[in-house]
DNA sequence: TTGATTTCCATAAATTCCCATGGCAATCAT
DNA sequence: ATGATTGCCATGGGAATTTATGGAAATCAA
Protein backbone atom coordinates (compact mmCIF):
# COMPACT_ATOMS: atom_id res chain seq x y z
CA UNK A 1 0.00 0.00 0.00
CA UNK A 2 1.48 3.61 -1.02
CA UNK A 3 1.10 6.42 0.70
CA UNK A 4 -2.40 8.27 0.73
CA UNK A 5 -3.80 11.42 0.59
CA UNK A 6 -5.29 12.32 4.27
CA UNK A 7 -6.54 15.66 5.64
CA UNK A 8 -8.52 18.29 4.21
CA UNK A 9 -7.79 22.36 3.81
CA UNK A 10 -8.60 25.55 2.36
CA UNK A 11 -6.02 27.52 0.19
CA UNK A 12 -6.44 30.40 -2.17
CA UNK A 13 -6.43 30.61 -5.80
CA UNK A 14 -4.94 33.96 -7.30
CA UNK A 15 -6.23 35.95 -10.12
CA UNK A 16 -3.76 33.93 -12.17
CA UNK A 17 -4.90 30.61 -11.70
CA UNK A 18 -2.18 29.79 -9.03
CA UNK A 19 -2.70 27.92 -5.93
CA UNK A 20 -0.83 26.20 -3.22
CA UNK A 21 -0.83 22.37 -2.73
CA UNK A 22 -1.08 21.55 0.82
CA UNK A 23 2.21 20.37 1.57
CA UNK A 24 1.46 17.06 3.08
CA UNK A 25 0.01 16.58 -0.45
CA UNK A 26 2.91 17.35 -2.02
CA UNK A 27 4.74 14.52 -0.22
CA UNK A 28 2.37 11.84 -1.27
CA UNK A 29 2.94 13.46 -4.84
CA UNK A 30 6.53 13.27 -4.76
CA UNK A 31 6.38 9.10 -3.33
CA UNK A 32 3.65 8.09 -6.37
CA UNK A 33 5.45 10.11 -9.02
CA UNK A 34 8.52 7.67 -10.00
CA UNK A 35 10.48 10.08 -12.44
CA UNK A 36 10.80 12.31 -9.16
CA UNK A 37 13.84 12.78 -6.99
CA UNK A 38 14.95 15.25 -4.14
CA UNK A 39 15.02 18.60 -5.56
CA UNK A 40 12.70 18.21 -7.89
CA UNK A 41 9.20 18.82 -8.00
CA UNK A 42 6.90 16.00 -8.16
CA UNK A 43 4.14 15.89 -11.46
CA UNK A 44 0.45 14.95 -10.99
CA UNK A 45 -2.96 14.41 -13.09
CA UNK A 46 -5.86 16.91 -12.56
CA UNK A 47 -9.12 15.01 -14.09
CA UNK A 48 -11.79 17.57 -14.44
CA UNK A 49 -14.65 15.51 -15.99
CA UNK A 50 -17.55 17.37 -18.18
CA UNK A 51 -20.24 18.94 -16.76
CA UNK A 52 -21.53 16.10 -14.24
CA UNK A 53 -18.70 16.54 -12.36
CA UNK A 54 -18.54 18.51 -9.49
CA UNK A 55 -15.24 18.71 -8.34
CA UNK A 56 -11.30 18.32 -9.53
CA UNK A 57 -9.72 14.64 -8.54
CA UNK A 58 -6.05 14.71 -8.73
CA UNK A 59 -4.02 11.66 -9.10
CA UNK A 60 -0.84 10.55 -8.81
CA UNK A 61 1.50 9.60 -11.46
CA UNK A 62 1.30 6.39 -10.28
CA UNK A 63 -2.03 6.26 -9.48
CA UNK A 64 -2.69 7.34 -12.89
CA UNK A 65 -0.98 4.20 -14.43
CA UNK A 66 -2.96 2.25 -12.79
CA UNK A 67 -6.15 3.23 -14.12
CA UNK A 68 -4.52 3.61 -18.00
CA UNK A 69 -3.93 0.08 -16.94
CA UNK A 70 -7.25 -1.00 -16.43
CA UNK A 71 -8.67 0.72 -19.28
CA UNK A 72 -6.22 -0.59 -21.50
CA UNK A 73 -7.56 -4.43 -20.00
CA UNK A 74 -11.62 -3.04 -21.73
CA UNK A 75 -12.12 -3.99 -25.15
CA UNK A 76 -11.13 -1.95 -27.54
CA UNK A 77 -14.04 0.36 -28.57
CA UNK A 78 -16.67 -0.93 -26.08
CA UNK A 79 -19.04 1.97 -24.67
CA UNK A 80 -17.16 1.99 -21.92
CA UNK A 81 -13.95 1.56 -22.35
CA UNK A 82 -14.40 4.97 -24.50
CA UNK A 83 -16.11 6.97 -21.92
CA UNK A 84 -13.26 5.86 -19.25
CA UNK A 85 -10.57 7.06 -21.76
CA UNK A 86 -12.85 10.62 -22.43
CA UNK A 87 -12.74 11.58 -18.81
CA UNK A 88 -9.24 10.06 -17.79
CA UNK A 89 -7.75 10.87 -20.94
CA UNK A 90 -9.07 13.19 -22.65
CA UNK A 91 -10.66 15.42 -19.68
CA UNK A 92 -7.81 15.48 -17.63
CA UNK A 93 -4.94 18.33 -16.85
CA UNK A 94 -1.56 16.98 -16.72
CA UNK A 95 0.81 19.47 -14.86
CA UNK A 96 3.53 19.55 -12.36
CA UNK A 97 4.14 21.27 -8.94
CA UNK A 98 6.29 24.87 -8.96
CA UNK A 99 9.03 25.70 -6.93
CA UNK A 100 7.00 27.19 -4.44
CA UNK A 101 4.49 24.70 -3.98
CA UNK A 102 1.63 25.61 -6.49
CA UNK A 103 0.37 24.67 -9.52
CA UNK A 104 -1.52 26.88 -12.44
CA UNK A 105 -5.23 25.95 -13.12
CA UNK A 106 -6.18 27.05 -16.41
CA UNK A 107 -9.45 29.10 -16.72
CA UNK A 108 -11.36 25.41 -17.68
CA UNK A 109 -10.75 23.84 -13.79
CA UNK A 110 -11.11 26.63 -12.50
CA UNK A 111 -14.42 27.32 -13.57
CA UNK A 112 -15.82 24.04 -11.90
CA UNK A 113 -14.60 25.72 -8.78
CA UNK A 114 -16.55 28.68 -9.39
CA UNK A 115 -13.99 31.01 -9.80
CA UNK A 116 -14.02 33.54 -12.99
CA UNK A 117 -11.40 34.08 -14.99
CA UNK A 118 -8.86 37.02 -13.56
CA UNK A 119 -11.06 36.46 -10.17
CA UNK A 120 -9.47 34.82 -7.03
CA UNK A 121 -11.18 32.45 -4.51
CA UNK A 122 -11.43 29.74 -2.50
CA UNK A 123 -10.50 25.98 -3.05
CA UNK A 124 -11.23 23.53 -0.86
CA UNK A 125 -8.72 20.49 -0.89
CA UNK A 126 -9.85 16.99 0.56
CA UNK A 127 -7.74 13.83 0.70
CA UNK A 128 -9.41 10.55 -0.32
CA UNK A 129 -6.92 8.04 -0.26
CA UNK A 130 -4.95 7.71 -3.46
CA UNK A 131 -6.36 10.94 -5.11
CA UNK A 132 -7.74 13.91 -3.54
CA UNK A 133 -10.09 16.48 -4.43
CA UNK A 134 -10.62 20.10 -5.22
CA UNK A 135 -13.54 21.61 -4.47
CA UNK A 136 -15.63 24.84 -4.39
CA UNK A 137 -15.54 25.53 -0.53
CA UNK A 138 -19.10 26.54 -0.84
CA UNK A 139 -20.08 24.07 -2.83
CA UNK A 140 -18.54 21.09 -0.98
CA UNK A 141 -20.58 21.63 2.20
CA UNK A 142 -23.84 21.54 0.37
CA UNK A 143 -22.60 18.10 -0.93
CA UNK A 144 -21.60 17.26 1.94
CA UNK A 145 -25.18 17.86 3.56
CA UNK A 146 -27.91 19.39 2.28
CA UNK A 147 -28.01 17.70 -1.30
CA UNK A 148 -28.09 14.15 0.20
CA UNK A 149 -30.81 14.66 2.74
CA UNK A 150 -33.82 12.91 1.22
CA UNK A 151 -32.82 9.54 1.17
CA UNK A 152 -33.44 6.16 2.17
CA UNK A 153 -31.37 4.66 4.62
CA UNK A 154 -28.83 7.60 4.90
CA UNK A 155 -28.93 10.07 7.52
CA UNK A 156 -26.92 13.29 6.50
CA UNK A 157 -26.99 14.77 10.11
CA UNK A 158 -25.78 11.50 11.52
CA UNK A 159 -22.06 10.85 12.26
CA UNK A 160 -21.05 8.78 9.26
CA UNK A 161 -19.10 6.77 11.64
CA UNK A 162 -22.39 4.97 12.75
CA UNK A 163 -22.44 3.32 9.13
CA UNK A 164 -19.38 1.54 9.87
CA UNK A 165 -20.41 -1.79 11.61
CA UNK A 166 -23.75 -1.53 9.67
CA UNK A 167 -25.03 -3.78 7.28
CA UNK A 168 -21.92 -4.55 4.94
CA UNK A 169 -23.90 -2.73 1.82
CA UNK A 170 -26.27 -0.10 1.60
CA UNK B 1 -6.97 -8.89 20.91
CA UNK B 2 -4.62 -5.47 20.92
CA UNK B 3 -3.44 -4.01 23.82
CA UNK B 4 -5.75 -0.56 24.77
CA UNK B 5 -6.12 2.92 25.88
CA UNK B 6 -7.29 2.60 29.19
CA UNK B 7 -7.45 5.85 32.05
CA UNK B 8 -7.45 9.64 31.74
CA UNK B 9 -5.44 12.04 32.07
CA UNK B 10 -5.37 16.36 31.66
CA UNK B 11 -2.56 17.69 29.79
CA UNK B 12 -1.53 20.80 28.87
CA UNK B 13 -1.86 22.27 24.99
CA UNK B 14 1.22 25.09 24.03
CA UNK B 15 0.78 28.04 22.29
CA UNK B 16 2.24 26.13 19.23
CA UNK B 17 -0.11 23.28 19.76
CA UNK B 18 2.07 20.77 21.15
CA UNK B 19 0.71 18.43 23.49
CA UNK B 20 2.27 15.38 25.34
CA UNK B 21 0.37 12.37 24.56
CA UNK B 22 0.15 10.36 27.70
CA UNK B 23 3.17 8.27 28.10
CA UNK B 24 0.61 4.79 28.54
CA UNK B 25 -0.74 5.88 25.20
CA UNK B 26 2.39 5.94 23.80
CA UNK B 27 3.00 2.44 24.74
CA UNK B 28 -0.34 1.44 23.00
CA UNK B 29 0.39 3.81 20.06
CA UNK B 30 3.74 1.87 19.32
CA UNK B 31 2.28 -1.37 20.12
CA UNK B 32 -0.16 -0.55 16.98
CA UNK B 33 1.91 0.78 14.56
CA UNK B 34 3.34 -2.02 12.24
CA UNK B 35 6.30 0.26 11.44
CA UNK B 36 7.65 0.97 15.02
CA UNK B 37 10.50 -0.48 16.29
CA UNK B 38 12.29 0.32 19.54
CA UNK B 39 14.24 3.69 19.06
CA UNK B 40 11.44 5.30 17.17
CA UNK B 41 8.28 7.41 17.55
CA UNK B 42 5.02 5.82 17.15
CA UNK B 43 2.49 7.26 14.29
CA UNK B 44 -0.99 7.26 14.25
CA UNK B 45 -4.10 8.95 13.30
CA UNK B 46 -6.41 12.03 14.50
CA UNK B 47 -9.96 12.08 12.98
CA UNK B 48 -11.51 15.37 13.93
CA UNK B 49 -14.51 15.13 11.57
CA UNK B 50 -16.26 18.42 11.08
CA UNK B 51 -19.19 20.38 12.94
CA UNK B 52 -20.95 17.50 14.51
CA UNK B 53 -18.26 16.23 16.00
CA UNK B 54 -16.94 17.45 19.69
CA UNK B 55 -13.80 15.84 20.15
CA UNK B 56 -10.36 13.65 18.80
CA UNK B 57 -10.77 10.75 18.01
CA UNK B 58 -7.18 9.21 17.65
CA UNK B 59 -6.60 5.60 16.21
CA UNK B 60 -3.35 3.24 15.99
CA UNK B 61 -2.18 2.93 12.40
CA UNK B 62 -3.69 -0.59 13.04
CA UNK B 63 -7.20 0.68 13.94
CA UNK B 64 -6.70 2.75 11.08
CA UNK B 65 -6.26 0.10 8.87
CA UNK B 66 -9.03 -2.15 10.46
CA UNK B 67 -11.05 0.93 9.27
CA UNK B 68 -10.01 1.22 5.74
CA UNK B 69 -10.45 -2.24 5.59
CA UNK B 70 -14.20 -1.96 6.14
CA UNK B 71 -14.79 1.28 4.06
CA UNK B 72 -13.70 -0.69 1.41
CA UNK B 73 -15.97 -3.45 1.56
CA UNK B 74 -18.76 -1.02 0.56
CA UNK B 75 -20.10 -0.59 -2.27
CA UNK B 76 -17.76 2.44 -4.44
CA UNK B 77 -20.00 5.22 -4.69
CA UNK B 78 -22.36 4.63 -2.17
CA UNK B 79 -23.44 7.41 0.05
CA UNK B 80 -21.99 5.86 3.15
CA UNK B 81 -18.95 4.86 1.88
CA UNK B 82 -18.28 8.27 0.69
CA UNK B 83 -19.68 9.68 4.09
CA UNK B 84 -17.00 7.32 5.50
CA UNK B 85 -14.52 8.16 3.43
CA UNK B 86 -14.40 11.99 3.97
CA UNK B 87 -14.62 11.46 7.82
CA UNK B 88 -11.31 9.01 7.95
CA UNK B 89 -10.07 10.15 4.87
CA UNK B 90 -10.72 13.77 4.74
CA UNK B 91 -11.02 14.68 7.76
CA UNK B 92 -8.26 13.10 9.70
CA UNK B 93 -5.05 14.20 10.42
CA UNK B 94 -1.76 11.68 10.62
CA UNK B 95 0.90 12.07 12.70
CA UNK B 96 3.91 11.17 14.72
CA UNK B 97 4.65 11.55 18.24
CA UNK B 98 7.72 13.46 18.60
CA UNK B 99 11.01 12.36 21.03
CA UNK B 100 9.60 14.41 23.81
CA UNK B 101 5.91 12.00 23.83
CA UNK B 102 4.19 15.21 21.88
CA UNK B 103 2.08 15.62 19.04
CA UNK B 104 1.40 19.20 17.46
CA UNK B 105 -2.19 19.94 16.59
CA UNK B 106 -2.75 21.99 13.82
CA UNK B 107 -5.08 25.03 14.23
CA UNK B 108 -8.39 22.94 12.91
CA UNK B 109 -7.89 20.18 15.35
CA UNK B 110 -7.40 22.84 18.32
CA UNK B 111 -10.30 24.66 17.49
CA UNK B 112 -12.13 21.18 18.30
CA UNK B 113 -10.84 21.94 21.60
CA UNK B 114 -11.94 25.19 22.13
CA UNK B 115 -8.54 26.45 21.85
CA UNK B 116 -7.70 29.50 19.89
CA UNK B 117 -4.68 29.97 17.63
CA UNK B 118 -1.51 31.28 19.81
CA UNK B 119 -3.53 30.21 23.08
CA UNK B 120 -2.60 27.94 25.70
CA UNK B 121 -5.19 24.71 26.97
CA UNK B 122 -6.08 22.05 28.50
CA UNK B 123 -6.28 18.89 26.69
CA UNK B 124 -8.77 15.81 28.59
CA UNK B 125 -7.66 12.76 27.21
CA UNK B 126 -9.58 9.45 28.02
CA UNK B 127 -8.85 5.52 27.07
CA UNK B 128 -11.97 3.83 25.31
CA UNK B 129 -10.47 0.41 23.68
CA UNK B 130 -8.66 0.56 20.70
CA UNK B 131 -8.93 4.56 20.53
CA UNK B 132 -8.42 7.36 22.41
CA UNK B 133 -10.13 10.62 22.67
CA UNK B 134 -9.04 14.28 23.14
CA UNK B 135 -11.74 16.44 24.53
CA UNK B 136 -11.86 20.40 25.96
CA UNK B 137 -11.74 19.85 29.32
CA UNK B 138 -14.60 21.52 29.93
CA UNK B 139 -17.30 20.21 27.22
CA UNK B 140 -16.41 16.89 28.09
CA UNK B 141 -17.82 16.98 31.86
CA UNK B 142 -21.17 18.99 30.03
CA UNK B 143 -21.45 15.98 28.20
CA UNK B 144 -20.43 12.79 29.94
CA UNK B 145 -23.70 13.74 31.93
CA UNK B 146 -25.99 16.35 30.53
CA UNK B 147 -25.78 14.84 26.74
CA UNK B 148 -26.95 11.06 27.84
CA UNK B 149 -29.30 11.94 29.80
CA UNK B 150 -32.10 12.59 27.26
CA UNK B 151 -31.69 8.31 26.47
CA UNK B 152 -34.72 6.48 27.21
CA UNK B 153 -33.35 2.82 28.48
CA UNK B 154 -30.56 4.38 29.58
CA UNK B 155 -29.80 5.78 33.32
CA UNK B 156 -27.40 8.15 33.58
CA UNK B 157 -26.87 7.71 37.32
CA UNK B 158 -27.39 4.27 37.28
CA UNK B 159 -23.50 2.13 37.96
CA UNK B 160 -23.13 1.55 33.79
CA UNK B 161 -21.96 -1.86 34.69
CA UNK B 162 -25.57 -2.61 34.99
CA UNK B 163 -25.22 -2.70 31.27
CA UNK B 164 -22.68 -5.16 30.56
CA UNK B 165 -24.77 -8.11 30.39
CA UNK B 166 -27.48 -6.85 28.90
CA UNK B 167 -28.39 -6.59 24.80
CA UNK B 168 -25.02 -6.62 23.11
CA UNK B 169 -26.01 -3.22 21.59
CA UNK B 170 -29.17 -0.71 20.77
C1' DT C 1 1.49 44.74 -29.35
C1' DT C 2 -1.41 43.38 -26.12
C1' DG C 3 -3.14 40.24 -23.13
C1' DA C 4 -1.77 35.98 -21.09
C1' DT C 5 1.54 33.03 -19.06
C1' DT C 6 5.91 31.93 -16.80
C1' DT C 7 9.84 33.01 -13.93
C1' DC C 8 11.80 34.97 -10.37
C1' DC C 9 11.92 37.48 -6.05
C1' DA C 10 9.73 38.87 -1.44
C1' DT C 11 7.60 38.19 3.11
C1' DA C 12 4.75 37.17 7.08
C1' DA C 13 3.07 33.52 9.56
C1' DA C 14 3.19 28.82 10.75
C1' DT C 15 5.86 24.77 11.79
C1' DT C 16 9.90 22.04 12.87
C1' DC C 17 14.08 21.20 15.26
C1' DC C 18 17.00 21.34 19.09
C1' DC C 19 18.04 22.18 23.70
C1' DA C 20 16.54 23.04 28.66
C1' DT C 21 14.11 22.39 33.25
C1' DG C 22 11.32 20.93 37.27
C1' DG C 23 8.95 17.10 39.23
C1' DC C 24 7.91 12.57 40.58
C1' DA C 25 9.06 7.69 40.99
C1' DA C 26 11.80 3.82 40.98
C1' DT C 27 16.53 2.18 42.23
C1' DC C 28 20.45 1.88 44.98
C1' DA C 29 24.22 1.88 48.28
C1' DT C 30 25.37 2.68 52.79
C1' DA D 1 15.38 3.04 56.36
C1' DT D 2 17.14 7.12 54.03
C1' DG D 3 19.32 10.33 51.44
C1' DA D 4 21.44 10.26 46.91
C1' DT D 5 20.96 8.93 42.15
C1' DT D 6 19.02 7.80 37.86
C1' DG D 7 15.47 8.12 34.60
C1' DC D 8 11.20 9.18 32.46
C1' DC D 9 7.53 12.52 32.05
C1' DA D 10 5.30 16.94 31.03
C1' DT D 11 6.41 21.35 29.58
C1' DG D 12 8.88 25.59 27.88
C1' DG D 13 11.74 28.68 24.65
C1' DG D 14 14.49 30.21 20.70
C1' DA D 15 16.45 29.55 16.18
C1' DA D 16 16.09 27.72 11.67
C1' DT D 17 12.88 26.21 8.03
C1' DT D 18 8.91 25.71 5.40
C1' DT D 19 4.33 27.35 3.92
C1' DA D 20 1.08 30.01 1.68
C1' DT D 21 0.65 33.99 -0.79
C1' DG D 22 1.61 38.43 -3.28
C1' DG D 23 3.74 41.14 -6.90
C1' DA D 24 7.21 42.59 -10.65
C1' DA D 25 9.76 41.39 -14.47
C1' DA D 26 10.51 38.44 -18.40
C1' DT D 27 8.64 35.55 -22.06
C1' DC D 28 5.04 33.90 -25.22
C1' DA D 29 1.32 33.70 -28.49
C1' DA D 30 -1.84 35.52 -31.83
Amino acid sequence: MNATFKGDSVNKVDAKGRVSIPASFRRVLEAGDPSWTEGLTPNLVIVYGDGRRKYLEAYTIDAMNEVDAKIRKMPRGSKKRRALQRLYNGQAYPCNVDETGRVVLPPRLRAKLKIKPGETGDAYFIGNGDTFEIWNKGLFEEEAYGDLSADEDFDPNADPAIYLDGEEEE
